[in-house]
DNA sequence: CTCATAAATTTTTTT
DNA sequence: AATTTATGAG
């Protein structure tokens, strides 16, 4: 008797679940399990549903959830298949859900499981358990550092900068490159300091290690590292009986090492993506993972594919695969849906960013009144900039709203100032925390900075060595208490998060003092004392926080906003792998999408074909393509104009034309009357022409 | 050596 | 428009 669950399905699903899986439990026993499987799903077609069963049903037939790995692209993923795994199991199992008990306790990033596996591992390879994760931005400033000591910052031309470096560094590592082809391929600018370079990241390797310290690439390269060994490899894959991978599509050649050095004959892994929706290149992933996987066993891996689409209506997913079907390589599928709609995507043309803020505003809002929730709609762009005159819209309007993608309230100067103080506490050969910490105080700069780091770095105790190191001249008063604060912290301390509240103290004349606005951000500061209280210890509070930063960031930040209904902002990179009824797309025009950065290359131009037609392929009853005939860019070139007459996106050629409803904004009969409130455009630019007249 | 000011240089997207 | 480097005063 197959189980309810999987009624539900429909027949390519279902295989997909069922793949290597008995009837009567799992074949064999668990030490057993199927060979590996592909499962190549189409945007819409259900995948994380499938997924989900697929976990699910490996429970019901025996599985342990707890030697389950199931690998996602971000954090928020891995909540929502896990609460799915969860529903879908319970009621499976009715009464025996205690087998859940602890649940899939393996669901992760890539970045999460790693640092996960390598603090229980660490003495093993030879590790400190206690290292601090740096960030990006922690990162470029270690490269900075390094820059500095091998004196790079005073050449003769310019050096690149530290975050160029960094992704240099990060995309050697990643794409598992020599630095000359990275070089060659991606940084073609900085072709000339390859020996330069090198150094640089010889003496970054060792600063980290110094230091404690791993950053966002170590937690994969030492994780790969690690299974490489074939003992320990054995011994890591033999923790889990399945290993299944989502987003496929968006991994590199560093996480394909580790998938296949846990299982390299395969067995017990599903790995899931679409070819179609490949939009990370930029970090390194590659399309070759999902389209060699198959292959990379004897025999090879069984391919599945999920064509039916249910979300969008068909006349959005026929426009879609219109554009996609531009593309210069073929894709493995053709998706169609059944959702019958007379209304085709719309495509607006309308004067300029200012007029596409309010025509949004305005629909939005109508849509609201035809009973549409805010939160079932979308605002899509394809960078985080693009959103801001919509927000000052949105802001002037009442309308709440929540954005995701671009900065993040973790970038802030502050929140990280607060946040180095913790980490110094607990690492005190983390440079980059102390060398920000101490120059917070009035008279410490680069160099007593440096001189007490140094003093502290070889010492048994850093933390008593600092004590018990000279006061820099200019400090005075603040150095006692700045030190007395890192004693305190170091120890036993006050416990979680009281913690937090004495690093505050101590932080907040600094923060009076340094920044006008000192009362917008001590509020950032209680908040963030507010998310602390939900971790267990400052170690899990500083190593989640790191690898899962709150990835929204609203006007009226806050809890309570999240409860209410908001509308949804989102860059399209972030918009991955969710829906609504509605979704609108910003500046679908030339030197937007694609972006003028990414017409370098062919498979960066295919790669913004791509992320256009994911953006489609968000929405499921309505889309508005937004084409702005003039809009605003900033340094294209040293004096150009600031405004840029740009044409639909080249995505979108006449001979699709038919598949949209074209629209012009305002309407063309609704003449010269003003829309509400909102300020027109003038008639006449006088100022524009005056300065033309130089020209 | 620190701090303030002026000049020069810049490539989105994110774990 | 924002960040980094160079320069000069104290």
């Amino acid at each position: 008797m197959p189980a309810a669950y999987l009624e539900a399905l429909n027949p390519e699903q279902r295989q997909a679940v069922e793949h290597g899986v008995a009837e009567h439990g799992i074949a064999g026993d668990s030490a057993d399990p199927a060979g590996p499987l592909l499962v190549i799903a189409g945007a819409g077609s259900g995948k994380t549903s499938t997924l989900a069963h697929r976990v699910a049903h490996l429970v019901v037939a025996g599985a342990d959830p707890r030697r389950i790995l199931l690998m996602t692209f971000s954090r928020r993923a891995a909540a929502e298949m896990t609460r799915r795994v969860e529903r879908i199991a319970g009621q499976a199992l009715g009464g025996k859900a205690g087998i859940l008990a602890g649940g899939l306790t393996w669901a992760g990033t890539f970045h999460a499981i790693g640092a996960r596996l390598l603090r229980s591992y660490a003495a093993e390879i030879g590790l400190d358990p206690g290292f601090t994760i740096h960030d990006r931005e922690d990162s470029a400033d270690l490269m900075n550092l390094v820059r500095h000591e091998l004196g790079f910052s005073k050449t003769e031309r310019r050096f690149p900068t530290k975050a160029t470096c960094l992704a240099i560094y990060s995309r050697c590592v990643n794409a598992e490159a020599p630095l000359d082809a990275v070089l060659r391929e991606a940084f073609p600018w900085c072709a000339d300091w390859t020996e330069e370079l090198r150094r640089l990241f010889a003496g970054y390797v060792e600063a980290k290690q110094a230091q404690n310290v791993l950053d966002y690439d170590d937690l994969l390269l030492y994780w790969a590292q690690t299974v490489a060994d074939p003992a320990l490899g054995a011994e890591i894959g033999g923790l889990f009986d399945h290993v299944l991978v989502d987003e496929y599509q968006d991994t590199n050649r560093l996480q394909a090492s580790i998938v296949l050095a846990l299982k390299p004959d395969g067995r017990g892994l599903t790995v899931v993506g679409d070819d179609a929706q490949a939009i990370y290149s930029f970090r390194a992933a590659t399309v070759r993972n999902i389209l060699d996987f198959p292959g990379t066993f004897d025999p090879p891996a069984a391919v599945l594919t999920l064509e039916r689409n249910y979300r969008s209506t068909r006349p959005i997913l026929e426009a879609a695969n219109a554009v996609i079907g531009l593309a210069a390589e073929r894709f493995t599928k053709n998706l169609w849906s059944e959702r019958e709609s007379a209304a085709r995507p719309r495509l607006v043309g309308l004067a300029d960013e200012a007029a596409q803020a309010r025509y949004i505003v305005e629909r939005v809002l109508e849509q609201r009144e035809e009973g549409l929730a805010l939160k079932q709609q979308a605002v899509l762009f394809r960078t985080s900039h693009h959103s801001g005159p919509l927000e000052v819209e949105l802001t002037r309007r009442n309308i709440p709203f929540v954005k995701f993608g671009g900065l993040k309230f973790l970038d802030s100067a502050h929140v990280k100032d607060l946040l180095a103080l913790l980490r110094f506490a607990s690492n005190p050969l983390d440079r980059v925390a102390g060398f920000r910490l101490m120059q917070l105080l009035p008279g410490v700069g680069p160099a007593s900075a440096q001189r007490a780091l140094d003093h502290i770095a070889s010492a048994l105790d850093p933390l008593a060595a600092l004590a018990a190191a000279p006061v820099p001249p200019r400090a005075g008063a603040d150095w006692p208490a700045f030190v007395e604060t890192l004693l305190a912290l170091g120890g036993a301390g006050a416990g979680w998060p009281a913690e937090l509240e004495r690093a505050r103290l101590w932080y907040e004349p600094h923060l009076e003092r340094i920044h006008e606005d000192a009362a917008v951000r001590r509020a950032d500061l209680a908040q963030l004392e507010q998310i602390a209280g939900g971790y267990a210890s400052r170690e899990r509070f500083l190593t989640e926080l790191t690898l899962d930063p709150p990835d929204a960031t609203s006007d009226q930040a806050g809890p309570a906003l999240l409860d209410e209904d908001y509308l949804v902002l989102s860059t399209i990179h972030s918009a991955k792998g969710q829906e609504w009824k509605s979704v609108f797309v910003l500046n679908v025009v030339d030197g937007c999408i694609p972006s003028d950065l990414g017409v370098g290359s062919s498979a960066e131009l295919e790669e913004e074909r791509r992320l256009l037609y994911v953006a489609m392929t968000r929405a499921r009853d309505a889309l508005d393509l937004v084409v702005p005939q003039r809009f605003f860019t900033h340094n294209q070139s040293a004096q150009g104009d600031r405004h840029v007459y740009a044409g639909r996106t080249r995505f979108i050629p006449r001979e699709l034309l038919d598949l949209f409803e074209r629209t012009a904004w305002p309407p063309a009969a609704s003449g010269p009357i003003a829309v509400g409130p909102a300020p027109q455009a003038p008639r006449l630019d006088v100022g524009a022409r005056m300065r033309a007249m130089w020209r």
